[in-house]
DNA sequence: GCGACAG
DNA sequence: ATCTTGTCGC
């Protein structure tokens, strides 16, 4: 049952009344946000108790990374890590060029649909890494109506998503840099927490660190070799 | 009028 | 998101 996304509102940056232009999108947003869950909602454990249990094993991470040259190009990533090694194992890329701009607020129209092609992909194919859970590259419910991108694709994937923010929304920078942990759809913040900290090497957690890595990568190499032609 | 505004 | 070098340190 695939439902066409909403038009996107017309000029954003020059109409006479953007907040009307973005009415269309608000009103999605408030439709999607209905279906929102904000407590654990999976058969998976964290730890593995016994040998019926389901274990989470595997966590993925999107991304997309820009052109430098064209903006409009960018590529849609998605890896899965092993929960336990942190080892990457799997990865998929998608070239797009995008048509819907970024207004503050509206990221998931822009970013959303490659990377829920990407996931619908990886499910078609039975692949057996499919995540169980996805961190994503953006804010869940850290966000003006409470439905960032996080939220938007775990409730279009019917998936657990943990949001990662790397800047705060009208917040000022701290002494260090943190990074700013909300629910995405189907977790607690307590369960984000506890599994943003046991997938995090460095700052930032190794499902979107690494999506973030390759993604950069795969469309710096592909440029490197266009030049060559 | 000025500053802020996920990616 | 992207534009951007070297540098200090484990």
């Amino acid at each position: 049952m695939e439902k066409k996304s909403p038009e996107p509102p017309e000029e954003a940056s020059q109409s006479r009344d953007s907040s009307r232009d973005n009415q269309t999108w608000i009103t999605a947003q408030n439709i999607l946000r209905e279906k929102l869950i904000t407590e654990d909602c999976f058969a998976w454990k964290l730890q593995a108790g016994s040998k019926e249990e389901e274990a989470l094993r595997y966590v993925g991470g999107v991304d997309i990374s820009f052109s430098k040259d064209d903006p409009s190009r960018a590529c849609g990533t998605l890896v899965v890590l092993d929960f336990h090694t942190l080892q990457v194992l799997y990865q998929d890329f998608s070239l797009v060029t995008l048509q819907v701009p970024y207004v503050p607020g509206f990221l998931a129209f822009r970013e959303a649909p490659v990377l829920l092609q990407l996931l619908e992909k990886m499910k078609r194919s039975n692949n057996p890494f499919y995540p169980q859970l996805l961190m994503v590259d953006g804010n869940g419910i850290l966000h003006p109506r409470g439905f960032g991108l996080a939220c938007h694709i775990g409730v279009e994937a019917n998936l657990p998503t943990i949001g990662i923010g790397k800047n705060a929304m009208r917040s000022t920078q701290g002494s260090i840099k943190p990074i700013f942990i909300s629910i995405g759809h189907k977790i607690s913040l307590q369960t984000a927490i506890m599994i943003v900290q046991m997938t995090c090497k460095y700052r930032v957690p190794e499902p979107i660190r690494q999506a973030d890595i390759r993604s950069r990568d795969y469309i710096r190499k592909l440029e490197a070799n266009a030049k060559v032609k």
